[in-house]
DNA sequence: GCAAATTAATGATTTATTCAAG
DNA sequence: CTTGAATAAATCATTAATTTGC
């Protein structure tokens, strides 16, 4: 039997590499139009759907994340094991590429004709599934009108190859500027909705979020109660 | 300008109702179909997409919990306070009704002319939106095939009126067959994908899921081991 | 050298947390 | 302060590596 009926998508090496490329060049959270692309565009070489585009970054950052706060964690233990007061490593952060983002999906030119089955296909339940259906347009963070150029966005980290230290909590805005050939139709989003670039705060202060939770045997208390309002 | 072109769906009192009462009837995470259904049922009564039905049940659904477990857990600090040794309340869950699961998405019968603007639309961006637009058909529990008429599902826990006792852990599985007149494809999933029924254990022995998380002071031990593998 | 059994990676879901409009 | 909207974390489940016995 031809074309194993697995459940899971198993990604070639081509398509892995490429989307590593992409993380490592800023790309985090691609929005719908980018996702569309790239997708498209890495079904060139096997089988593949947006979903599991959006999954394999969600999963990719969510473990990269996590895989730091280990690091950081054990070498955390170390240090207060060695009980020493210097501060582990300076952010270097520095000057490195942070506004020079270079939109990697931009990069994609093929619209091969292999298609990834993108609309149709009755699909049956799935949970988040069903918020997409409807998904008249969205409002958030940025648009993906045809025109506008200078559009800022929200996810897709800018430079910063390989944050390795601490901190680094800024991030450049970057994202391509898309606007897919397609979809070229009015679509100007609500005055409302920009949010001021969150999504990346690897070590907030406060509790949930990305701190490490028990991960690290991190303080955390709060119990029910202090409610933010 | 009429039609405000506020970014938050605001229910309307009769949408609200219907949807309260299908939360109260068991439907707890409804599935793309009957996403669907649901959301051209309550189009009728004003401007709302599957997006909106979507959250509504997520959001009800956490803060549900999310209050009995405030509930809970002041229950259970005021009875450490009162340093009683009598285990606080033995779990009534008892015979409620817990096969008699009304589907009550199937009472629904608009179709009305209003739509719900489904599928066209150029959507911007949107996190989650993506994974929709690709998926071919996810692997997930059910199959909305077409004939198939005893079909299993996952979600949309049946019975179980109001959970504010402890324990509570099984659920009786419902779901309406579903299977909107639309799809009526092939669509036969893999053999495989068939999960035992979880989806509601709202009170883990665990750890995370259901568990109460950092709101109660819960013990919370285990890491990762003991794979079921 | 291969095949069953274990372990490690990682794709896919669900749940919790957070943000912000009303 | 309620609650719709969005994101991130935790978890599950399956596949690929790797080990072990023959």
């Amino acid at each position: 039997m031809p074309q194993t009926p697995s459940t899971r998508w198993c990604p070639t090496p081509e398509q892995l590499m490429i989307l590593e490329e992409m993380y490592r060049s800023g790309v985090r959270t691609p929005n719908a139009a980018e996702i569309q692309q790239i997708t498209a565009h890495l079904a060139y070489y096997g089988r593949i759907e947006g979903k599991n585009v959006f999954y394999w970054f969600q999963n990719h950052k969510a473990r990269e994340r996590q895989r730091l706060r280990r690091r950081l964690c054990a070498r955390h233990q170390q240090q207060a094991a060695a009980a020493a007061a210097s501060p582990p490593i300076p952010p270097v952060a520095g000057g490195s590429s942070a506004g020079v983002v270079h939109p990697a999906v931009m990069q994609l030119h093929h619209h091969h004709p292999y298609a990834t089955s993108f609309m149709p296909h009755p699909h049956p339940n799935l949970a988040t599934w069903a918020m997409q259906q409807a998904t008249t347009f969205p409002p958030v963070y940025a648009a993906a009108g045809a025109g506008a150029g200078g559009n800022e966005k929200q996810a897709t980290v800018g430079g910063v190859e390989e944050w390795d230290a601490a901190d680094t909590t800024s991030c450049g805005a970057t994202a391509s500027g898309g606007s897919s050939d397609e979809g070229g139709a009015a679509l100007q989003l609500p005055p409302c909705c920009r949010r001021p670039l969150k999504t990346l705060d690897l070590f907030p202060t406060k509790s949930a979020g990305g701190g490490l939770k028990d991960e690290c045997s991190s303080s955390k208390s709060s119990s029910c109660s202090t409610s933010t309002n």
